[in-house]
DNA sequence: GCCTAATCAGGTGTAAACAA
DNA sequence: TTGTTTACACCTGATTAGGC
């Protein structure tokens, strides 16, 4: 169960072998017209198989044609609409990781001080209105 | 999967878990309506084995994907939202601890370190005696 | 009373939808 | 296609309450 895609060795998921209970077919939606009404929006969740094989391929071609995406969706069990989805997502994502990386290391090369703050991508420790700082009492 | 880079701690993204719509609950009223009827909320009780499969595998992976999860629910007979409030809890119990442990071998060498603080004041600091002060920042 | 399962409040990440 | 927004899955941390 270990296979060679464009030169990308695949291995086994080493947690998982057997693929047994959720082979997910998110069951779309056969009319995409809005109606307005119904907002149940499907949201596919990736398991870490999935995650990693995507990546993997990824990592070696950010841009998949055709037939890749075929063998990639064989592969992960997903509709070749959530794996355009997903690199869609994920370059749009890149992209701009790497500009806020770029900003972030011209901006201050080792300042330590607090304002540097303002710049981190990690929100969770930006308080963001009238969140709490937690001090040494 | 998950690194630091410049002070900033990035987690690896969220494990999956599917959860069944139906387990979300009807998000009764918090408030003033204090009808008579009953609240009661039904706690459940853990068997050894039950916890012995639930420790060993959080010992192995605290944050088990959606997979993993299955897994566990076929293995425990557990419903999948005990599952995830079972590891939601330990992994918060298991922080506390920690904390506490870090800073009680902190405690004597040195003090008034506030390294850290300016890049991530909610992981690197932590309460002299017990409890947190929280200051407006 | 302690331990902890369940709930709540608030936040994060991202798949999907939408706009350009 | 890229860039932005939205909705949802799931998180943390604090709190509440059930069993022993």
């Amino acid at each position: 169960p270990c296979f060679l895609l464009m030169g990308i060795l695949f291995l086994p998921s080493p947690s998982l072998t057997a693929e047994p209970i959720s082979a997910r077919q998110p069951a779309l939606r056969p009319h995409v017209h809005k109606q307005p009404e119904k907002t149940t929006r499907v949201r596919t969740v990736l398991n870490e198989k999935q995650l990693h094989t995507l990546r993997t391929c990824y990592a070696a071609n950010p841009r998949p044609d055709a037939l890749m995406k075929e063998q990639l969706v064989e592969m992960t069990g997903l509709s070749p609409r959530v794996i355009r989805v997903w690199f869609q997502n994920k370059r749009c994502k890149d992209k701009k990781r790497s500009i806020m990386m770029k900003q972030l290391q011209q901006q201050q090369p080792n300042d330590k001080t607090v304002s540097g703050f303002s710049f981190c991508p990690c929100v969770a420790l930006i308080p963001k209105e009238k969140g709490l700082m937690y001090v040494q009492p």
